[in-house]
DNA sequence: AATGAAATTCAATGAACGTTGAAATAAGTT
DNA sequence: AACTTATTTCAACGTTCATTGAATTTCATT
């Protein structure tokens, strides 16, 4: 390990887990500093700027992410006998790899996803960061998709991946609200019940829109 | 319209903009009152302090959307026989509302539900905030789910309505990240090709999941 | 041990922040 | 027209912001 590394992945920890709480604008580099017990100057000595540090701290765990998610699908795909892996297969391996870091990956998993769920559903960062970190994956899971349904209209394929998006990305945001609304009779943070649930649910949805003609039958 | 209630009005909908782009803390007062045309203290003289003004733009369209919805809702179960809605017909309610003043209501509309999408994904707000405002409605239609779905299991319904929550709030988020994906075959602002579409996957997904013995079959 | 670069500390910068009090203006009431 | 109250303007408050330059310390390499 290099000299200063510790102190710099000190600052993208703290930093993780300050956006993730409140947002880029709601956090400011002395706390973030202070959170890390390191001095204020040093995070823009290790990032040159803060927005920077907001930068590498998406950038740090999205290329796993994205490795991890792609060798899943391509895994699947190997596995069925004419290469075209299952709707269910193809939703479990694009949702269970970050519900599984975010239940088991310890908290700084846990902040990431947050933070994500979070600027994915913001004007100002939700186009542009969100695309340019994981569009490229999100195009090779359609791309499957369209394979395990060859009869949909291509925007029936599209629009049942945003609902699909949507579902798991509030889920893995995490804010309790299903908690109070159901009186703790489910928790937001228990991901392996929705692990169990969200490959059929979605799957149906998609069945139901793709396969047949058209999306008012 | 009493004295200073235009100025009030230009300050909500100028908030109301800038925090739906920017968020909370990603906006300041002098902002908001320079684009309302108004001078900087206006702001704390009508609304007491930037948080305050924060409540009110929630809660200016709040009250309309609550009533509207519950209205649609008890117009279905009215019409339907044995008072029982359909799926397709609480799912309809529940969103149609929304997209419906988000694609014809005008740019405030358009801002609001900006605005609702990022906080409700945020574990600053999303908790809290949205509980306070919307956890009413909601409630009463998790009990026409029920009613609906009589054999379902309260967990599969809980779980059904967060994936329901989190597809229709991505979509009014309106990130254009779809826009991107497709290449421009489907637009974000569409909302009329949602409107047709989100009652049939949602409800498939529904009843995969809850007229079932379990999420596992 | 000496050297030199990298990392850290310290103090300070100018700018912008939310908020406020006092003065000025506008509008409704008598 | 005089009075009263609500609204608006203006200037400033003290605080905190991200960032920086210079001084100091740390550490790997000689």
């Amino acid at each position: 390990m290099k000299r200063g590394e510790k102190t710099r992945q000190k600052i993208l920890d703290s930093a993780e887990k300050l956006f993730a709480k409140r947002g880029y604008h709601g956090v400011t580099i002395r706390q973030i500093t202070e959170d890390a017990k390191v001095d204020t100057a040093l995070a823009n000595y290790h990032f040159g700027s803060k927005r920077n540090l907001f930068d590498a701290v998406l950038l740090r765990r999205a290329e796993e992410l994205n490795k991890v998610r792609l060798e899943k699908l391509e895994e699947i795909e190997a596995a069925a006998e004419n290469g075209v892996a299952s709707l269910e297969d193809i939703i479990d391996a694009f949702s269970h790899p970050l519900l599984d870091r975010s239940e088991r990956g310890g908290p700084g998993w846990k902040s990431y996803f947050a933070l994500i769920a979070q600027i994915n559903n913001s004007p100002e960062w939700g186009g542009k960061l969100m695309t340019e970190y994981f569009d490229p994956l999100v195009r090779r899971f359609i791309a499957a998709l369209k394979r395990a349904l060859p009869e949909a209209h291509e925007e029936d394929i599209y629009w049942s991946y945003h609902f699909f998006s949507g579902a798991l990305v509030l889920t893995y945001a995490e804010t309790g609200r299903i908690d109070n609304l159901s009186d703790g009779k489910v928790h937001s943070s228990d991901l392996d019940a929705v692990q169990l649930r969200m490959p059929p649910f979605i799957a149906a949805g998609f069945r139901r829109l793709c396969e047949t003609s058209g999306p008012k039958s």
